[in-house]
DNA sequence: AGCGCACTACGTACGCTGTACGTAACTAGG
DNA sequence: CCTAGTTACGTACAGCGTACGTAGTGCGCT
């Protein structure tokens, strides 16, 4: 009987609507596409109350009715568009399957590039990824494993995934910052990069930033990350 | 010739004293010290430009004379405590030094719980990265492979366990943000969580719930997953 | 030797953030 | 019908990053 109001709950476990008084002007529905919105456009940094509130077209505070803190919102966001995911019937073949998943997440990460840096700090039991988590699980139904391992397995693709783009969007970023073309990239890495290397303190790094010479393949190189992974759950001959 | 100051600079580009005018009175070292400092007691969010510069004794715009950018204090603060690994002499059995880099970096992540949130934003070629990376290319040595392909290996470690870690800080906060003992969390989870799954709509979610009854065993997860990560990069019998 | 300038230090100020709080309007349940 | 629980929203506050201006300092050049 402890006082447990003032505990920061979960917003899923909060019903959206509740009953007495005027009806809410929005759904939580209608929230999460105006901030979504935005970050699209603008950047997750461009998400603010007053912002999102604007979009809607009401009054900053209303907001709070709908959402207690900030953090929430962001979850809501991550719910939506985790909603945009596609959901299949199991072909049968579960590597094709969790491939096929990897593929479609990564895609998603990149058309809403701000997903990456949410996930990563995000709980993430929304209604949205338990649908798309019972997917994954049905697609891994082929696979001879107990429940846990497969959890396992998810855990590593999607982590996997979102580091990847994470990274892939972090380079992006960098480069596109930079007033400078590709190919004189390559030249102003060196400027300090190569300046390290030069000083002969690293030698591997300097044969393996030697070795690769060319643009690296992304695609290649996600695919090959990703089977890496799967062999690991391979079921022994 | 084009007007190339006003882009932005890496920070570890920028020469540390620069000859004329007075002293600076601190180092990069002593900045970012103070930094860490504030984020291990208080967390991330507490570093703020203001709070360092009171940690140093010194005026809040000061600090923009050694970093132009808050986002150059996080890459000194990274920097800072990636300069705690330790750096052996290789083993000559890569699978075994790698092992040990990867629990190494977990204890470091868990000794400073910000890092994980840092790493996945930051580009990284600080200099202690650059030291820490040469070391773990020189652990692989042994291993008979590209330079690129060692590289990816160490990518997916790498981000492997950020996430884990990621993950693991996550549900810690959340348990410990919550008022009720470890026993109860479980009936809490079930509160919410349970609610959903007992809708029946998720029914291999529901199988994989029950299966694991009992507290997972973080360490065992971690070894298993990393086990997996380097099966991929054994060379094929 | 001494001038000039690059550099450090730092106070003030601006626009922005999340959100606590108070008030007015509204409507469903007793 | 009344009233209690909700919605809507304006105001206000503390804190943020940082642009800008000013004052003082000491190295490098003439």
């Amino acid at each position: 009987m402890a006082g447990r109001a003032a505990v920061p709950e979960v917003i899923w476990a909060r019903r959206e609507r509740t009953g007495r008084g005027p009806k809410p002007a929005y759904t939580r529905a209608d929230i999460a596409a105006a901030a979504v919105r935005i970050a699209d456009a603008e950047g997750l940094d461009a998400v603010s109350m007053r912002h999102v509130a604007a979009e809607l077209g009401c009054g900053t505070m209303s907001l709070y009715n709908y959402v207690p803190r900030k953090e929430d919102l962001y979850e809501l966001m991550v719910d939506a568009v985790s909603g945009e995911h596609e959901l299949w019937e199991p072909s049968g073949d579960w590597r094709a399957d969790v491939m096929r998943i990897a593929h479609q997440t990564r895609a998603l990460m990149h058309r809403h590039t701000w997903m990456s840096r949410l996930m990563s700090s995000l709980y993430g039991f929304s209604p949205n990824a338990l649908r798309y988590l019972e997917h994954c699980m049905a697609c891994l139904d082929p696979l001879e494993a107990p429940h846990g391992t497969k959890m396992e397995l998810l855990a590593m693709v999607n982590g996997c995934v979102t580091v990847y783009v994470s990274n892939e969007l972090a380079v992006a970023e960098r480069t596109r910052s930079l007033p400078w073309s590709d190919e004189e990239e390559q030249a102003v890495r060196i400027a300090y990069l190569g300046s390290q290397i030069a000083s002969g303190a690293y030698p591997r790094l300097a044969a393996a930033f030697m070795e690769d010479a060319g643009p690296i393949d992304l695609e290649a190189v996600f695919e090959r990350m990703l089977g890496r992974v799967l062999d690991g759950f391979e079921p022994r001959a």
